[in-house]
DNA sequence: GCCACAATTGAGAATGATTATCAATTTTGC
DNA sequence: GCAAAATTGATAATCATTCTCAATTGTGGC
């Protein structure tokens, strides 16, 4: 099923309604490839003549990560980063703290080590992060960033 | 060298000062063992009539993770969590979601491999989270929390 | 030990991302 | 179409942490 229909599935099933800004949030996620802020499509919204409104964007998206439809990458500081999970599968991100770029790796031998490490601890894992902060091949390379990494001076 | 010694060598090299604030807050975390928040800190201060300003504190936490003698663990929500580092070598945590217990691990053939998967994208670690977040033992056998989260309603 | 001067402290204000409130509006099952 | 329940958006609140700045303290050189 499509993302549409899965997050129609997932409001139904919880009593919550289709609105029309709740599909135009999911159509904009859509669009948009790669990851993402809240004021980043905040920003779109209002670009194309839609305004919505931060607290229910954060509603929305919410709900969306509840469905599973999307995936919100805490970072250390600032806002938090998400990225549409339609039909991908887990990864892990290296992100540049020069520049900000994120890039995603997977890795089954870790995944699988990790569980037996639960496993030997008794401690059922629900969910994990698996960031690596450095600098990209660019910006270890030109010691120049090659842009500013959201929200430096 | 002790955690003492080498937190005066990190100060004096960057022109900072050995104030007897500082010295206290080192003490103060050099009895506590395992992992503790700015609050609890501020607290155990409160309780024995010596009061440190929190921003003081922040200020100190940062410059004792500057020079490598605590570590901190930045939690998706609510208040980062430090921990001494004198003399210890680096590990990661699992995190309990219902008591907000903190288990360490380390597992070298994970970090091991973290280390060949930037070698493989040109990227320069310069340092990494790997947090699991679940269920500890006693809480998925007990149902019950045997405590509650910090910040839990 | 004293001085000059830079660093530190603490009180309080500010920050910033996100969440809570609540009255007005929209959905939806019937 | 109606009523009940959910949603929206404007706005205030939260809350951990950082900033500001005047008063205080530590230090290296004499
Ligand atoms: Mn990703
Ligand atoms: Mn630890
Ligand atoms: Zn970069
Ligand atoms: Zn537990």
């Amino acid at each position: 099923m499509n993302a549409a229909g899965r997050f129609a599935r997932y409001l139904s099933t919880n009593r919550l309604k289709m609105t029309r800004t709740r599909r135009a949030i999911l159509e904009e996620i859509l669009a948009i490839r790669g990851h993402f802020t809240a004021d980043d499509l905040l920003a779109h919204f209002r670009r194309r003549g839609r305004d919505v409104a931060p607290a229910t964007l954060y509603r929305t998206l919410a709900r969306l990560v509840e469905a599973g439809l999307v995936h919100r990458i805490d970072m250390a500081k600032g806002q938090a980063r998400y990225e549409p999970m339609f039909g991908r599968h887990h990864h892990d991100h290296m992100i540049c703290v020069s520049c900000g770029k994120i890039i995603e790796f997977e890795n089954r031998t870790i995944e699988r080590i990790q569980a037996d490490v639960c496993r030997r601890k008794r401690f059922t894992l629900v969910e994990h992060t698996h960031q690596l902060r450095g600098h990209c091949a660019q910006c270890s390379q030109n010691g120049t960033p090659a842009a500013r990494p959201r929200g430096a001076s």
